[in-house]
RNA sequence: GCCCCCAUCGUCUAGUGGCCCAGGACGAGGCCCUCUCAAGGCCUAAACCGGGAUUCGAAUUCCCGUGGGGGCACCA
């Protein structure tokens, strides 16, 4: 690991939903910043204009936040190497290509859409690669010169080399070598003005002194391209890192728009602003996807902290990983263990707001400790303790009355019941539970039967926590309002 | 079709020639604890894709298959 600081960068497009693959590249790329003090940066390519969505990104910068990779620099927060959105960059881009078009390293290409499309046509007939037959290539410089002072529309493309082969090193894959007949004359400047991906991200990483560019494995089939346009520029190059793709569940192929679908029937999703509402945590899913393709040897629950100390380049793993959401429970609901009551509190509040319930706060307090190891999602309290924040339950006939007995039967219990809590002074774990216990005792019930009872009248529902720490906390005069109302509901039936 | 990448339990992974009859985690199963549901504790099953080669010795190196993934745009 260099002892250098690095400067990294999340560089998302605008054109759709957050990913969760672009928050495990950024989470790498805080890792590595944090590290080794260093800066993280984002940087907005917007510079498909067909394909940015509105609100995407924003929907970046509020994930990112979500998330707590808080970036040094970028669009909203400034810095010395903007501006951080591709299209306020144009110039810059098309200065470095005309720097190329100079070097002998690209130039312009004036055929038009539709004959490329015929020749991809025609080569694909004969079984041919689809690639730029070099028409304009072959153009001498004057002559394109001419074209371009007549205002014909023009791309530059990169003049790639007709022999050889370019070695490109991957810090995880090492040398990659390809033959430069297999890459193609790529664009670098559409028509529009405005750069393809590939001079774009090259010229900007160059210009932010970008030191450790990391993204997805989908770049490996253009990295010998990159390359070459940093070694045309005669830059020094950063350190390459190309991570694995997701793929879904069940390993075969990556995550589409029907797995997504399928994801979020289950309570899952791939998309970042979906996590909140699903009640997973910023820890939960943080840690979750950054073992998908980092290799931790033991003692996976970390902290964003943790895995700073402990993140390193060289332990992330080439492999492509299968999406496992059962996993992401388990993070999550051991995340949600490690958070101290009070902060708890804050973040189960609006879940309870969000079912219109009015919370109390001493009460929210108290009920916490007796919830939190039962939770695997947030929303998850909604379930365990709402009738804690209703002023009365409503429970099921059937679940009130006693297993292997009768509503009849079940009545008795429960007059017994109410009569021992009754004659308690208050409604205290200590107070209530061997007067009870003796009861079932003597009347040679099992426990489920009596406790059972209780629990489905005082909470209103079968699984609950702890029965008597949870009747303390909901109140003498409640309980005992809430038995009378199972009592009343027995006798009718 | 062509090119590139990847390959250890079902899944995520540790392992950089002997420490490995392969370790951890999720999940699964069992037991304990127990007022429900959890949590927790203990235990079990579960893998080096196949074939060659190198070597005294290979999960670890090299070849060839096979399988999987990605790419072949004036998209990123």
């Amino acid at each position: 690991m260099s002892i250098k600081p690095a400067r990294t960068r999340i560089a998302p497009s605008p054109t759709g939903h957050m990913h969760l693959g672009t928050a495990r590249v950024a989470l790498y790329d805080y890792l590595l910043a944090k590290k080794t003090g260093g800066q993280f940066i984002l940087r907005i390519e917007d510079t498909d204009l067909k394909r940015t969505v509105p609100g995407a990104e924003q929907e970046i910068m509020d994930g990112l936040r979500w998330l707590g990779l808080q970036y040094d620099e970028g669009p909203d927060v400034g810095g010395k190497y903007g501006p951080y959105r591709q299209t306020e960059r144009r110039e810059i881009y098309q200065a470095h290509a005309k720097i190329l078009v100079e070097k002998g390293h690209a130039y312009p290409c004036f055929c038009t859409p539709d004959r490329l499309e015929k020749m991809r046509q025609d080569q694909m007939k004969r079984k041919e690669n689809p690639h730029y037959d070099g028409t304009c290539r072959k153009l001498s410089p004057d002559e394109a010169a001419r074209r371009v002072a007549n205002g014909e529309p023009y791309t530059i493309r990169f003049k790639m080399p007709y022999e050889g082969v370019t070695v490109a090193h991957d810090h995880l894959r090492g040398d990659i070598t390809t033959e430069n007949k297999q890459l193609n004359d790529y664009v670098l400047l559409k028509t529009d003005g405005l750069p393809t991906y590939h001079l774009a991200a090259i010229v900007d990483d160059h210009e932010m002194e970008i030191t450790h560019v990391m993204r997805g494995s989908e770049w490996l089939g253009t990295f010998p391209l990159h390359v070459n346009i940093v070694r045309a520029f005669g830059w020094d190059e950063p350190v390459w890192i190309h991570l694995s793709v997701f793929l879904k569940p069940s390993g075969k192929g990556k995550m589409s728009k029907r797995e997504a679908a399928q994801a979020m029937k289950d309570g899952y999703s791939i998309f970042i602003k979906d996590m909140q509402e699903l009640g997973f945590t910023p820890e939960g899913v943080l840690n979750w996807s950054a073992l998908m393709g980092w290799g931790v040897s033991e003692d996976d629950v970390m902290t964003v902290s943790q895995m700073v100390d402990r993140f390193t380049i060289d332990s992330l793993t080439p492999s492509p990983a299968a999406i496992n959401f059962q996993k992401l429970d388990h993070f999550n609901a051991t995340h949600i263990r490690l958070f101290t009551t009070e902060d708890l509190a804050a973040r189960l509040k609006p879940y309870f707001t969000r079912e219109g319930l009015n919370v109390n706060d001493e009460v929210l307090l108290k009920m916490i400790p007796l919830i939190r190891e039962r939770l695997v999602t947030l929303d998850d309290c909604i379930s365990f303790g709402a009738f804690f924040f209703r002023e009365n339950v409503a429970p099921n006939l059937e679940d009130l009355i006693a297993k292997g007995l009768d509503a009849k039967q079940t009545v008795e219990i429960a007059r017994r019941v109410y009569q021992i809590l009754a004659a308690q002074p208050d409604i205290s774990h200590e107070r209530c539970e061997p007067p009870l216990r003796a009861y079932v005792e003597e009347s040679g019930l099992n426990v489920n039967q009596v406790f059972g009872f209780l629990r489905v009248a005082t909470t209103g529902q079968k699984v609950s926590p702890p029965l008597f720490e949870s009747m303390e906390i909901i109140g003498r005069e409640t309980c005992l309002r809430r038995i009378q109302n199972a009592i009343a509901m027995l006798e009718k039936a």
